[in-house]
DNA sequence: TTAGGGTTAGAA
DNA sequence: TTCTAACCCTAA
């Protein structure tokens, strides 16, 4: 490695960003000729600005350096459906719009709301660490410990309470306010109207964030039963390989018999 | 041309 | 020593 480091400039990263809202992620090339931004990219490549809004998009989700998510994944096609490097990039922008918002680019109201995927991800994980249980949570203990621990368990009262309002479309704009203002209110105890209203929100906000933590257990579940299987075919390895150096001949049958 | 894994320089 | 960010390599 000759060439010292080159590290981006503030310039440089907000070309970028701009670059990729306004072409969208993985059209590096596009960008980086793009003539709006080639005088402050002129010294980046397609594969440079790949990296770089690589690193970003990490550094925005709050997770650090990618090393940290590295994954072994199976080089073969999966049938299962894996969540796409596009969205995962096409996520960052607002992350990245929330860390330093350009000016052209409006926030959604959903941005400061709802926890990104990551994060239920991050609950799961800690909700199976936190039960320790030997074969593996249930899906269902697993979203009741998310809404224990998260402070989102309720009496039932007020759920049924709270479930009825929320079937009015009207409502959603000012529930959604009013939930993100409760979020915000932890601990700041009102009223017992106020306290019901911000706890009907919790529920209605439980429940979406159970729903989608459903899905995310589906994929820890896949996730564990590659690791399984992984674990299964080590196993097989070593042994055939004992086996071998032990002189010992196999047949493909014999193989195939004692794994299936 | 791009995505993703690997490597390495430099900072903490 | 560890971590992060920049750079490199390769498959698709």
């Amino acid at each position: 490695m000759g060439a010292p480091k080159q590290k981006w400039t503030s310039e440089e990263e907000e070309a970028l960003r701009r670059g990729v809202l306004k072409h969208g992620a993985g059209k590096w090339r596009t960008i980086q000729k793009d003539p709006e931004f080639s005088p402050v990219l002129s010294s980046r490549s397609n594969i440079d600005l790949k990296d770089k809004w690589r690193n970003l998009s990490f550094s925005a989700s709050g997770l650090g350096s990618r090393d940290k998510l590295r994954v072994p994944r199976p080089k073969a096609p999966s049938s299962s459906p894996s969540p796409s490097p596009q969205l995962l990039l096409l996520s960052a922008p607002n992350n990245v719009a929330e860390a330093s918002p350009p000016e052209d680019c409006e926030k959604s109201p959903q941005d400061d709301k709802t926890p990104s995927p990551k994060l239920y991800s991050s609950m799961i994980l800690e909700a199976l660490d936190e039960l320790k249980e030997p074969n593996g949570s249930e899906v269902a203990t697993i979203c009741n410990f998310i809404e224990i621990d998260k402070s989102y368990k309720l009496t039932d009262s007020y759920a049924k309470r709270a479930l009825a309002p929320m079937k009015d479309p009207s409502l959603k704009k000012k529930d959604s306010a009013k939930s993100s203002k409760a979020a915000k209110g932890v601990g700041q105890l009102s009223p017992a109207l106020d306290a019901a209203e911000a706890a009907a929100m919790k529920v209605a906000d439980a429940e979406a964030k159970s729903h989608l933590a459903n899905e995310h257990m589906m994929e820890v579940e896949r996730i564990g039963k590659m690791a399984e299987e992984t674990e299964s075919l080590l196993e097989l390895a070593s042994e055939l390989y004992e086996r071998c150096s032990r002189g010992e001949a196999l047949t493909i049958l014999q193989v195939a018999h004692r794994e299936f």
